[in-house]
DNA sequence: GCTACATATCATCAAGTGATAATATATAGG
DNA sequence: CCTATATATTATCACTTGATGATATGTAGC
């Protein structure tokens, strides 16, 4: 009989089975790291960070350097200011976005390193 | 005029929006990141990623820590397999995994800290 | 070969996502 | 106040995604 135990149906290896469950997050946590993650899933959001990452940026200018339409651009950035990433000042009739967490530049450098690695 | 130049509409500040270009990753790259951070996007592939953190672990294991279907199951281990986050090795009819790549758990540790960090 | 079990794959479907166009809001200048 | 510009918001739609059920593949024991 080893390590295993019958499981309604399945069989299953005991010891494992206890591991697994005590390494797993919690629901709140598992949702927390997933839209953490979800951030920066997107390619459009991860170019306006790396922009970001350089300079202040109003949103025209964004629009401008992704090529793409003023709507999609200031989506994504209500997406990002909700999750504090950037932070927004108006001045006069323009809104300038910038960076609001020190972390960013270590999280894509983080995944620059990963891809770069596997050929 | 400061620096602003007219682009074709809209009016967007020179040396932002150049730095903004140079900083921006090419298409390649910024797909990379996307698939790279959208694998750890799931809270059921997180929670597969931290159950085999502790051990090597059979699907049928998995499907009874996560309380998920087979079909479902197998389908996250084979993205993750794709990735070339998990190995798996057959023994008899069971298929066992495990972790193959040493970053997975600096990666979720960042994730953690950031979470835990914003109230 | 037949049966039982473990895993993989496939088809389907509901839900989520992101870009677009259209519209609304806000600011500056005359 | 009226106009032009900049940004935000909304509705829509195509596309993706992930779970499910059904089915196929594969392995072990008889």
């Amino acid at each position: 009989m080893e390590n295993k135990i019958s499981c309604s149906i399945k069989i299953v290896h005991k010891d494992a089975l206890e591991k697994a469950c005590a390494a797993l997050p919690n629901e709140d946590t598992a949702a927390g790291l997933e839209l953490f993650f979800k951030v920066f899933a997107d390619a459009t959001r991860i170019k306006i960070l790396f922009a970001l990452l350089s300079t202040e940026l109003c949103v025209c200018d964004l629009c401008a350097a992704l090529d793409m339409k003023q709507s999609a651009i200031s989506q994504q950035l209500r997406f990002l200011r909700q999750m504090r990433l950037v932070k927004s000042r108006q001045d006069g009739k323009s809104v300038y976005y910038s960076l609001n967490d020190d972390h960013i530049n270590k999280i894509l450098l983080t995944g620059l390193e990963h891809i770069s690695e596997k050929g």
